[in-house]
DNA sequence: ATGCCATACGTTGTATGA
């Protein structure tokens, strides 16, 4: 069985892409961030053409979040259960109006006997800031909800963009990315609890070296000096953990025509390898590695 | 220090992203 994540930056702009990567990936459950549609609009025949049953939850301009399978889905959770979110179309953008808990960022659903949980983490743009210490208090309640609906011993996948990197490993340098964000001690302590509850870095049990990562900002050549973040994670309670026999961050995603999604999927296989393709490391790395 | 690029919305620019 595989499983995978993939911010795709607006599924609009992105559909195409999204359609051939299921075909070169063939995952059996594909959690999806930023789909940037409201609920109506969402492609739903195309995507079951492709053999995808959906769930989604979205809101219009921004955020959104979908589970699809191929292996069934049922008990559909959106928004920690916590009711409806409002729609970004002409909404306020006022800072004192940012409510993270008003915005599409979790939708839980089983697949295969399988918890899952798409997450699109707040940016949280400066350390410090009211967005930051909304990501804080959105993550919190991530730990909150899973300790409250979930166990460690059942089987759990939960991923997505969490817009945090766990180590320094995962960032190609911690001094410059971002003034802070994504690699501070705050955002990490709260991943860290998330693991101390029980769940497991799929990616890391399969993929021990750094400088493997799933995003890269779209200027300044950041993506062919691999200049990036791995902040696309797949977090797996123990059951699942035993299962794990393959992980790769698709880079050749992150070439898309005309233009990519700045995320590249995350795949994590489960008994067995799934379909084989590419990721593009090997010689990306090397070249990587000779220049100055 | 900032822009770099890309998205949506909607119009020749603004907000957002990480």
């Amino acid at each position: 069985m595989r499983v995978a994540t993939w911010n795709v930056n607006s599924l609009k702009a992105r559909l195409e892409a999204v359609e051939k990567w299921l075909e070169r990936a063939a995952p059996d459950v594909f959690l999806m961030q930023e789909t940037k549609l409201a609920d109506d609009d969402f492609p739903h025949l195309i995507l079951q053409a492709a053999g995808y049953e959906v769930a989604h939850h979205g809101e219009g301009r921004w955020n959104g979040v979908a589970i699809a399978s191929r292996v069934g889905i049922s008990e559909v959770i959106t928004n920690f259960g916590d009711g409806p979110v409002r729609d970004s179309r002409g909404r306020s953008q006022a800072e004192e109006d940012f409510d993270p808990f008003d915005e599409a960022r979790m939708l839980s659903a089983t697949c295969a006997e399988i918890r899952f949980v798409s997450l699109y983490a707040p940016n949280g743009r400066q350390v410090g800031s009211p967005f930051f210490e909304g990501k804080l208090r959105w993550l919190a309640r991530v730990h909150e909800w899973v300790s409250e609906e979930l166990t460690p011993d059942e089987p759990v996948v939960l991923g997505g963009d969490l817009n945090v990197t766990p180590a320094d490993e995962d960032v190609w340098d911690p001094e410059k990315a971002h003034g802070g964000t994504h690699v501070s001690a705050e955002e990490r302590h709260a991943l860290a609890r998330l693991r101390e509850w029980g769940l497991v870095d799929a990616f890391r049990l399969r993929r021990p070296e750094a400088g493997r990562f799933s995003w890269w900002d779209y200027r300044a050549g950041m993506f062919q000096r691999n200049q990036g973040m791995r902040i696309d994670l797949l977090y797996v309670t123990q059951p699942v953990a035993d299962r794990v026999v393959w992980s790769e961050i698709d880079r050749e995603a992150r070439k898309g025509k005309p233009t990519p999604s700045d995320h590249a999927p995350l795949v994590v296989d489960l008994d067995e390898p799934g379909k084989s393709f590419d990721a593009g490391w090997e010689g990306a790395m090397a070249r990587i590695a000779t220049r100055k």
